[in-house]
RNA sequence: CUGACAUGUAUCUGU
């Protein structure tokens, strides 16, 4: 059962929450191998990452029918998956339910409400969950506190998000390094990259390692205040010191070559981000895109659109803005619809 | 007695 598990749940992770549903009708049940409540978390929270809520209730439901008893993490599984999709109702059907069963909530349980209901603007239930939770002794780490400073600063109101992370430290917890990127960010995006060097400052003191997410909010706060150089030269040290960089510090410098227009610098990022293998992704090519529509080459970000179909990359929301709202202003109304159909096709829903 | 499998938070791109 334990070898089924792990199979069944890195298909979950991978994407194939079906290919793995099945190998639990198929495989599981020829050796009589009964799943248990691991195996189907592992699928439920499979099928929430897929959005697929029909799915997860599904299976919460044959928990119930096979006469087991869903804990803790099975409930949790399911409350994130509604509240991920905006089901704030049935998420809080669920809630009752497990309290109807006794089944004692954790602090997972708390985080993912205090998550859900800042997603769907329930603020003041969202903080009255967080309250909860302190009052109950279950605040054993900071994630829920690192949820209410990303919602400040996401808010504009860098001053709270400050509050809270001295509010950790009175609470004799220790914030994290996610923490600490996440109030970076903020001040990034409210009060400049010079405040945020001071969090760095202090993440260093109190002995939190900076990671790849920590430089690459630099970086992007860098680019954007147009210190693109000296973004530059933190990716390089990031390189010469051993940490690897990943898409995303590509993406960032690759989009403010392009906005600085600094076509030779764009193009050799590229080359150097395949020389060391670093995988593109959707946003690597919406900035690709986007720069060429911004020139009218709406011949040129049609072959990217062709050339990332080809690597797998399918387009996605912004992909659709970006080409509709460039094939508008320099393509017949024909032209506009031909990429309108092209894109939905593929799977894109326009907003 | 011990060990293996499940759930929560941060960074890039368009309008």
């Amino acid at each position: 059962c334990v070898t089924y598990n792990t199979v069944i749940n890195g298909l979950c992770k991978a994407g194939e929450t079906s290919l793995a549903e099945r190998v639990l009708r198929e495989d599981m049940c020829k050796w009589d191998i009964k799943p248990n409540l691991r195996t189907f978390s592992s699928l439920i929270d499979g099928f929430s990452n897929e959005r697929k809520v029909d799915d997860a209730l599904r299976l919460f439901n044959e928990i119930l029918d096979k006469g087991m008893v869903p804990n803790t993490t099975v409930y949790n599984s399911l409350l994130n998956c509604f509240l991920k999709q905006g089901f704030v109702e049935y998420a809080r059907y669920l809630l009752s339910s497990m309290m109807d069963s006794r089944t004692s909530p954790d602090h997972f349980t708390y985080t993912i409400l205090v998550e859900g209901f800042l997603r769907n603007g329930f603020v003041k239930e969202a903080f009255e969950c967080h309250q909860k939770m302190r009052e109950e002794s279950l605040c054993k780490d900071v994630v829920s506190y690192n949820i209410l400073i990303n919602y400040f600063c996401k808010h504009g109101k860098i001053k709270e998000a400050k509050q809270m992370l001295a509010n950790i430290i009175t609470s004799h917890l220790v914030p994290d390094v996610i923490t600490y990127t996440t109030l970076m960010d903020g001040c990034c995006k409210l009060s400049g990259v010079d405040d945020a060097l001071h969090v760095f400052d202090g993440m260093v003191k109190y002995e939190q390692r900076p990671n790849v997410v920590t430089y690459n909010t630099i970086i992007n706060g860098l680019c954007k205040e147009d210190s693109v150089d000296a973004a530059r030269f933190i990716m390089d040290e990031m390189m010469r010191t051993g940490l690897h960089v990943d898409v995303l510090t590509y993406n960032t410098l690759l989009n403010a070559y392009c906005n600085r227009e600094s076509f030779d610098e764009a193009v050799s990022l590229c080359l150097h981000m395949r020389k060391l293998k670093v995988m593109e992704n959707e946003s690597t090519y919406n900035v690709l895109i986007n720069f060429v529509c911004k020139f009218g080459f709406f011949q040129l970000a049609k072959e990217l659109l062709k050339a990332m179909i080809d690597r797998g990359i399918f387009p996605d929301q912004i992909t659709y803005t970006t080409l509709i709202a460039s094939s508008i202003k320099s393509c017949s109304p024909p032209e506009v619809l031909e990429m309108h159909d092209f894109l939905v096709l593929r799977g894109v829903i326009p907003d």
